[in-house]
DNA sequence: ATGGGCGTGTCACATAAATTTCATACCGTT
DNA sequence: AACGGTATGAAATTTATGTGACACGCCCAT
């Protein structure tokens, strides 16, 4: 599950950092903008996933921000929530137009804001992507989440199911333990780097009956690699 | 593809009017219906793909209405979207558990409704009316919502069809827990992650005598797959 | 109305599986 | 041979899932 990216525009600076906190809190990478023009800047730096959207701004209005993203072809794909500060009719009726896919009003709960950005992201997901992986016969399937040598089906832990699709996305390539660490098991999590180890050694054996476990190779100090090519 | 037709049961016309402009210019038939008096009649006229229902309505409230055509034959397989005017109606309204594929929360944007009302339709669609599925032996038959295991007949409860319909419509495939109460449960819906296993073990237990329980298997850390493979 | 049957969701506990850590053996390089 | 890095087996711990029981609300029959 790949992290999700937020864009946080809001002018008021303890009100960000309570929702950057709360966001991080729950896994998300966040960006900070406080105005129109570093928004615009930000979503060009880096194209956020969902846009946390103040309707009051300085200057240039969210709403006007939203409508301009929402005829971009490279931004209209991008979630807005909008954050306003009252509910009243005249928001109401605009908001119908302006395409946002969801509305907080203040004060909110980090709780609930949460909650909504979670339900905003999971409806805008397309569904997910059936990739297949294959390799010398070696093939994964991320829908069923299988993994077959040749004919036989392959029986894998989680983490050496995520170990092994890392690998063969990412093949010919050395990797140490700490990158592997943050892309397989995700980047705040603790653990000692040896471990890396045991999983390799797992994901081989069970790869062993096939000769397929050739592929993962140790590059002495520096990490691992996936490759069909020898040594 | 088939213009859907979709029937909109609101009291408040303003509401009616804008929400009828975003489904015709979507390609939607609309019919419209402004208490529930008027949505019995529009529904006998003719049977909608969709309601899209409000849950405060003058007199009988919209989960009574939603109960009632539940329960009836012709109307039980309508898909059904609630709307309801705020965040703290909108938790009961879920708590309260009404067979709704989806909620909707006033304010929300016509594109929100569209994509919404597209995203019921389609898991709907799987074979429209009666559909019949069949693997290995065990057969599903939609027309009479009816399970065999051979000749034998199975006997589940309504979430039990459902799951055991999700599951054959969408064979070979892994699905998350949260992606199964989206599906089978509807999306929105305030349930415990954990409901779904107590559902899994109650269609495993349904199955077993026959030897079926085997197609559901569980994909540690993931969800759920159904498959006559093995393992 | 009233009471029982049914379906459902939730909880607590049992069970199973996976992950991490650790101790030790192994290997390649210098 | 000594060193530093890596492989490996197994125990300990943590986490995920299976399972039975229960409470609640709805519906139907009395």
């Amino acid at each position: 599950m790949q992290q999700k990216h937020v864009l946080i525009v809001e002018d008021e600076a303890p009100i960000r950092d309570m929702i950057r906190f709360a966001l991080e809190r729950a896994d998300f990478s966040v960006a900070e903008a406080e105005d129109a023009q570093s928004a615009r800047l930000a979503i060009a730096d880096h194209l956020p996933d969902l846009v946390l959207l103040d309707w009051m701004l300085p200057g240039i209005s969210g709403a006007e921000l939203a409508r301009e993203w929402r005829r971009d072809e490279l931004t209209q794909s991008v979630a807005i929530i909008m954050v306003t500060a009252r509910v009243d009719e005249d928001d109401r009726v605009r908001g119908l137009n302006i395409g946002a896919d969801d509305y907080v009003t203040k004060p909110f709960s980090s709780s609930e804001l949460i909650a909504r950005v979670r339900a905003v992201l999971r409806r805008s997901l397309p569904g997910g992507e059936d990739e297949c992986l294959e390799l010398d016969g070696l093939s994964l399937d991320a829908a069923s989440q299988r993994v077959s040598a040749g004919t036989d089906a392959v029986r894998l832990g989680p983490t050496e199911y995520r170990l092994l699709r890392f690998f063969m996305s990412n093949p010919e390539r050395v990797y140490s333990r700490e990158q592997m660490l943050d892309r397989v098991w995700g980047q705040n999590v603790y653990v000692e780097e040896r471990t890396v180890d045991v999983h390799i050694r797992r994901l081989r054996k069970a790869l062993a009956p096939h000769g397929f476990d050739k592929f993962i190779q140790t590059v002495r100090g520096s990490g691992y690699r996936f490759s069909s090519k020898s040594l």
